[in-house]
DNA sequence: TTGTATTAACGCATTATTACGATGTACGGG
DNA sequence: CCCGTACATCGTAATAATGCGTTAATACAA
């Protein structure tokens, strides 16, 4: 998206938005609403379940990994992913906390 | 980005996905604290705040107002922005929608 | 009417993202 | 050891996003 300028804002605000566009794609959604459900860490039947190439699927898991709300373990030819429940929390938190924020001063003063 | 195959997945999982990745860029998170922290509806002393083009600050205050979460009414010669109250709440119902998911029964398990 | 100030729209160059085929790596079965 | 399975990585085409210069569009003031 050509280069952003991300020098100018404070290490949260980038903080945030690196985490919320991990979350802006609907095969990361996806992804982690299957983990979840399975109960279990899930290997690449993800690749099943979702219409995506694999390729495609481990490049989602990547980005994923990335922001720390999964981890991957080797289990023999395989790779089991799941949910990393505190950095699962910790995002959780810090969304919350972001909404949190009082936005109702403004509302009635104009708009 | 490439083209996102939407068409596979649901449709709340795009709404999800939508709304992330709205807000997945710092410029429009230092928009929204700007906005709620000066407590009234700010036009563009963002420019003057955030060190970005004028055409820059107005292209994500668009993005905003495309998923709703913000409003601008016309204030003679410039806009008024703001929180639109309802939406953000509603937004902030669903991310904690999606964060209650239970993700502790893998853990544990496995990883 | 003629500026002036404030935004939005358009268009461009640059960079990121998505998706996937091809290829490489690691493990286990035979 | 060889082969098939399961993933990751690389490379590439197509497309989307950033940022900004330039150009309208609108309202207000003089």
């Amino acid at each position: 998206m050509g280069i952003t300028k991300t020098e100018i804002f404070s290490e949260k605000q980038n903080e945030l938005a690196v985490t919320f566009k991990a979350l802006g794609h609907p095969a990361r959604i996806a992804i982690l609403q299957h983990i979840i459900k399975q109960q279990s860490c899930i290997c690449n039947d993800l690749v099943q379940e979702l219409g995506l190439a694999q390729p495609t699927i481990s490049q989602h898991l990547r980005e994923l990994k990335n922001i720390g709300i999964i981890k991957g373990t080797i289990e023999g030819t395989s790779v089991c992913y799941c949910i990393d429940e505190e950095m699962w929390q910790s995002i959780k938190d810090e969304l919350n906390a972001f909404f949190s924020q009082d936005a109702s001063v403004c509302a009635g003063k104009c708009c």
